[in-house]
RNA sequence: GGGGCCGUAGCUCAAUUGGGAGAGCGCAGCGUUCGCAAUGCUGAGGUUAGGGGUUCGAUCCCCCUCGGCUCCA
């Protein structure tokens, strides 16, 4: 039988080998740079940009395996894994390429050489489908593809048969290229009869190869044009095939998952795995093994889980494979994270970046596991709550109210909430559930925008804004206007009114790529506009803002100056850009960008990483980016095709951005991309920058906070912010020196001192209070008067803390027995009092909570606690002595009843 | 960007009409023991995240800041 390593050995070397095939490795299963994509899906994402004709390759042939995950997304099939034999996150796509090189003949008669001669299957348990034509959309029946399958194979004719556009027509999007393709299914019916089940969806005949042939391209009002360069886009399901060459029913029953079913069971304890389909102990294993592979991959690619888009996935998917395990196999503790080394061992192999790190990602998946189950701990106290209330409601449905809070608050998923809900007699208001969910969705977003430039009506006219990266002064012509939400392009403009100019060019910078667009003035012979913001809508340029003296008309050539503040940015964005490469090189390769924003007074910065940054390294990355800044480096922008400039050493995208082709490349140190290594910061960016990096003067980090799990943000100011903010802890540091007379590194140690000495006088006096305080309390005691028994012991005590005077009732309660006692006193315009009741009297119906109360009336406040022990206060220390008569009167009362 | 929740001893967490800050584990000391494990006793350890407000009185109610969790965009 062949290894599934073998079968993946093979599948390489038949295109390399016999046909000429380069073997590309596998991309990241994290396309970083494709933020259409949360993972790479298919083996043709690395070579999508050949399919466009915006990017080349030195190869024309290619063959790879390429790692892909489908979850979240179209494409979700998170769900379904485990409950089958063959959906998976993760997976292994087998495929072969031509670009413009060979077409159908050779694709169509290698894959059957490789499937019936290399692999020896049985021919008469293939079949093989063509798209049959969609006259509707003028496409033609592939009768080309039907024809090599009956020249160029050895296929039972009966075999190929026809496919609709949806099986057998390809398209990456709306526009772009497409066309046919051609599918070859596996029989797995025992009498051979599955040639009317092609195509039906049931697991007995299943694809297992697809061929698509691009060879059109789709424009803009769908009118398909035959493309110069003919492609060859094929896919194969690694495990699928694997399972078919190894005469199983399940993909799970290949060899490849079998350590790592082993490792589960090692790790848990359960039962082995038994293949069963209604076992929901199986279940688990299947879903642990797929979310561990899909796991220990992306983990290893540099994604991380947090609680936004992919990382949410993966975030998704170790709660999952957590759940079954806790659930079904009984794990208690994190296990998720030991199951690492079986995957790296088993398909390092083929992917040997899998070995690169893989302490960081178990790591990375324990602290993960140990969040959840913290999270799932508190959710199960809370559920256990919200199912008694409902209890006690009398009601069997736990509201759609709580669920939503169970889940919004505390992580805790419905389907969670409704299977314990199950599992205690009770159901969920999914109903009430999506109410809720949907109206808190749509409240989420509602403030994002900025409302002026949203809803514009009219045509709005394009802006050059080349001009942005030149001189700060420019001249211009007015065009128009955007005012109240509609263009205009006629009129005047009067002073005062608020509006966006529109102009034919400008030099000012519009918000993009975190950069706050500019401020400043635009002139025209008869008036003054001040702009206070600049936005981008479509093509054009908003100059929002108002005028501020005279009149302004459309057609006006008008003087533009942006604002001196824009230096200030400038350097800001800059330094921003050292600080990306300055944290890559302090807290290594893993952490990526996730947001920016820089204006004039500061630089605010966003990436992934798990833990708050030590002093040390705060100071290291401050050191960093002020030793690029001191060596003047050239700040050099190119711009250049996308493709060309993603191959470039070391250079940076943002997930998330959409980057247009060409692209702007800016680099800082290398004049030419060529020169640029890991060691520079390059980075893909549309922002101003200085020509030299000396001119951002100094870098000052400012703060660094948590944004969301495992995403930090860092503040930082550079030139004059920067030099102010030091100069202002200079001061601070300069007034506590000279206050406490020392050099700036004793005054640690100094305040340490006065901590303790304050600790100590504080002892003191409390010791001091108690000596002053029993002598007071004793004279009391000495003048109780009894009644009944009972003492009555009612007096003025001296100041003091109020901790000491519950030590005195307490120490008088012992002394005298069977007692009431009111101690009042008064501090700093302030009354205290307080009562006990020994327990005897308690039993009589004295409580000392109703007593103090009535007491405190007297000196203006209030006061309660409980029957043994109250306290209460006031605001009239004049009224204290009458006060404590009518203590003595009504305890004494209360005694003799 | 918007919403919800949390922050109490070194750690995990209690503390209800607002009225005396606690438990378990850990730590230190002493004891039982030849020693260890085990165990008993004793003790230290608190600005209840920080700041402001309401109140006679705030861990508790209100506001702000910081930190963390969580959902949505």
């Amino acid at each position: 039988m062949l290894t599934s390593t073998q079968v993946r050995q093979q599948f390489i070397d038949f295109f390399v080998q016999k046909h000429g095939h380069t073997f590309v490795p596998s991309s990241s299963v994290v396309p970083w740079d494709d933020p259409t994509l949360l993972f790479t899906n298919a083996g043709m994402n690395q070579f999508k940009d050949v399919f466009l004709a915006t990017g080349t390759r030195p190869y024309n042939r290619a063959v790879n395996s390429q790692k892909c995950i489908r979850a979240g997304g179209k494409h979700n099939d998170l769900d379904d894994v485990g409950k089958d034999t063959y959906h998976h996150t993760f997976f292994e796509m087998l495929g072969n390429w031509s670009f413009g090189d060979y077409f159908k003949k050779e694709a169509i008669g290698w894959a059957w050489e490789l499937l019936t001669k290399v692999w020896g299957l049985d021919k008469s348990r293939l079949h093989a489908t063509v798209f049959e034509g969609d006259p509707g959309q003028g496409l033609a029946r592939d009768d080309e593809a039907a024809e090599f399958w009956r020249t160029q194979t050895d296929i039972d004719p009966t075999h190929i048969h026809l496919g609709n556009k949806k099986d057998n027509f390809w398209e990456m999007g709306e526009t772009g290229p497409c066309g046919p393709c051609t599918e070859i299914h596996y029989d797995k019916t025992p009498d051979k009869s599955g040639g009317k089940l092609v195509n039906k969806g049931t697991p007995d005949v299943i694809e297992i190869w697809n061929l698509v042939f691009i060879q059109f391209n789709r424009d803009e009002t769908r009118k398909l044009t035959p493309l110069p360069a003919k492609h060859v886009d094929t896919g194969m399901g690694f495990e699928r095939v694997t399972a078919v060459l190894q005469g199983k029913d399940s993909n799970y029953d290949i060899d490849l998952f079998q350590s790592i079913f082993q490792a589960i069971q090692k790790v848990t304890g359960a039962p082995a795995y038994s293949g069963k389909l209604d076992d929901l102990k199986d279940t688990a294993y299947r879903v642990i093994a797929d979310h561990i592979r899909a796991l220990t991959l992306a983990l290893t690619d540099g994604a991380v889980p947090s609680n936004v888009g992919r990382g949410y996935v993966l975030r998704s998917i170790l709660r999952r494979a957590e759940r079954y395990g806790r659930q079904v196999l009984g794990t208690t503790k994190p296990f998720m994270h030991e199951l690492v080394p079986a995957v790296v061992e088993v398909m390092s192999g083929a992917f040997p970046e899998l070995k690169s790190k893989p302490d960081h990602v178990a790591k990375i998946i324990i602290e993960e596991e140990q969040q959840f189950i913290r999270t799932l701990d508190r959710g199960l106290k809370l559920f256990d709550e919200v199912a008694q209330k409902t209890r006690q409601g009398g009601g069997t449905v736990i509201s759609g109210n709580d669920t939503f809070d169970l889940h919004t608050t505390y992580g805790f998923f419905p389907d969670i909430t409704q299977q314990m809900a199950g599992e205690v007699g009770l159901t969920v208001d999914m109903v009430g559930y999506r109410e809720r969910m949907k109206t808190f969705q749509e409240d989420s977003g509602k403030d994002r925008k900025k409302t002026a430039i949203t809803a514009v009506q009219g045509e709005l006219p394009r802006t050059d804004d080349s001009p942005k990266y030149g001189p700060l002064t420019a001249k211009a012509k007015v065009i128009g206007w955007v005012k109240d939400h509609l263009v205009g392009n006629s009129g005047q403009l009067n002073c005062g009114d608020e509006l966006a100019l529109l102009l034919d060019h400008t030099n000012f910078y519009a918000e993009q790529g975190g950069q706050v667009g500019d401020c400043g003035t635009i002139v025209t012979p008869t008036g003054t506009f001040d702009v206070q913001d600049t936005q981008k809508l479509g093509d054009g340029i908003l100059h929002i803002g108002r005028v501020r003296e005279g009149g302004i008309k459309v057609g006006q050539s008008a003087t533009l100056e942006v604002g001196g503040v824009r230096a200030d940015t400038m350097r800001n964005h800059t330094s921003t850009h050292l600080l990306n490469w300055a944290l890559r090189r302090v807290l290594g390769g893993e952490i990526d960008q996730k947001g920016s924003l820089v204006d004039p007074d500061k630089t605010r910065f966003d990436f992934t990483h798990s833990k708050p940054l030590t002093p040390e390294e705060v100071a290291e990355v401050e050191r960093l980016v002020n030793e690029r800044i001191y060596a003047d480096l050239p700040v050099k922008p190119v711009v250049m095709p996308l493709a060309e400039a993603k191959k470039i050493a070391g250079v940076r995208a943002v997930f998330g951005e959409k980057y247009p082709d060409p692209v702007r490349v800016l680099m800082i140190g290398p004049e030419r991309p060529e020169e640029a290594t890991p060691e520079h910061s390059v980075e893909f960016c549309g922002g101003t920058h200085l020509a030299h990096t000396g001119q951002a003067g100094f870098f000052k980090i400012v703060s660094q906070e948590a944004v969301g799990k495992g995403v930090r943000r860092i503040t930082a100011v550079t030139g004059r912010e920067a030099v102010a903010t030091v100069q202002k802890m200079a001061s601070v540091l300069d007034e506590l020196t000279g206050r406490f007379r020392c050099q700036p590194e004793d005054l640690a140690t100094r305040i340490t001192g006065l901590e303790d000495e304050i600790k100590k006088l504080q002892q003191q006096l409390k010791k001091g209070a108690a000596t002053d305080l029993a002598g007071a309390a004793d004279k009391l005691l000495a003048s109780a008067v009894e009644v009944n028994g009972a003492k009555v012991i009612v007096g003025e005590m001296p100041a003091g803390p109020e901790e000491q005077m519950r030590a005195q009732v307490d120490r008088l309660r012992q002394k005298a027995g069977s007692s009431v006692i009111v101690l009042g006193w008064t501090d700093e315009g302030k009354v205290g009092l307080l009562a006990a009741v020994t327990d005897d009297l308690i039993k009589k119906g004295i409580k000392a909570g109703a007593l103090v109360g009535q007491v405190a009336k007297v000196v203006g406040g209030g006061g309660g606690g409980k029957p043994n022990l109250a306290q209460a206060g006031g605001k009239e220390p004049d009224k204290l002595p009458e006060a404590l008569i009518l203590a003595q009167k009504l305890a004494s009362e209360m005694i003799a009843k």
